[in-house]
DNA sequence: CCTACCGATCGGTAGG
DNA sequence: CCTACCGATCGGTAGG
């Protein structure tokens, strides 16, 4: 739907409480109480944006990855088509997860609670692939999947921090720097 | 100033775009318009906030971390304090520029500027204590400090996810272990 | 520091 | 989908 993907990429750069109805509108040639018309409520569009979020993302990272074959490569697989995520130009403030959950971390409401299911999802996931990594015997056996999920996440948070805010032209190497060192750590 | 640390406190909790005049002269049992006398605009309030973060941190993590001698030890101060800080009680919704650095990445202007003069001294603050544990030969010859304060400050950026969205209950020690393995792969 | 006010914008509604 | 409107709140000002 062309106003949600509007609206996601909107809050990808002003975040879920900088949208406004009105200025929304405006973007998409509508008045206003047509585009509320859409919508019970400003939370239900917000609430619709999160979910319009998770759908891209399991289209753009988590399937692809999959295709890749179980253990290292579907990690790379996962932590590439990531970063091709968060430089999507569909998104012009990168990654909306990133963004909220700064935004949301002290906000209690429906807004954080979908977010919050979101990002469980999210390192239940790699939190699997690494114990799939350890199941494939391409990590050592005393790995933690849950610090493994941790730190892999953490580089995702990194690169939105120093493309985003910083503007480091060297973010993508440093971030898969970073990648590769945990990598190499955790190999059997 | 009471106005700049309760304004600091409200910040961190709903970031420097949801900090309004109104609410906080409720907050301080003031008038709007005499809390507004002290300020010329709202951007200059938001900047004196921001100002009031860098020194309170400067005090609370940056001159403790001086305390201890260069090299590991003063990097491993340096992370602690940055813990505590992350904690401390006068910022209700956890580091300040952790909740900023999102909110302002997409948002072009004078507090923008701001933040990332911040965030590049703080940055440049970590390399050049990466560099002088190398010279302590603490860290091996090829250590990249550059990259050193990335992973170091990705540790930061997760731990404020960790405890404030997820509300993980082992955040620290998931931080303590990322950092450890940093420490371990740096070394001499 | 205050009261009283300004125009603009907010989310949302009535009625079509 | 629209026009026309509601009360509340926004940043900011006048005048004291």
């Amino acid at each position: 739907m062309a106003i949600l993907d509007t609206a996601l990429s909107e809050c990808s750069r002003v975040g879920l409480g900088g949208l406004s109805i009105g200025n929304l509108a405006r973007l998409l040639d509508m008045s206003k109480s047509g585009l509320f018309a859409h919508f019970d409520s400003k939370e239900n569009l917000q609430l619709q944006v999160l979910q319009n979020g998770r759908d891209r993302f399991v289209v753009r990272v988590l399937a692809p990855a999959l295709q890749a074959p179980r253990g290292i490569p579907r990690l790379e697989a996962l932590f590439e088509h990531w970063l091709e995520w968060a430089d999507s130009p569909f998104l012009q403030g990168g990654c909306i997860f990133a963004s909220t959950s700064t935004e949301l971390a002290a906000q209690p409401g429906a807004l954080r609670d979908c977010l919050l299911s979101a990002q469980r999802d999210w390192l239940g996931t790699i939190a699997e692939m690494a114990r799939a990594a350890r199941r494939e015997e391409h990590f050592h056996e005393e790995l933690d999947p849950e610090q493994f999920a941790w730190e892999f996440h953490s580089m995702t948070l990194a690169y939105h921090y120093f493309s985003r805010l910083i503007r480091d032209p060297e973010a993508q190497s440093r971030a898969r720097n970073s990648f590769q060192n945990l990598i190499r750590a955790s190999r059997a």
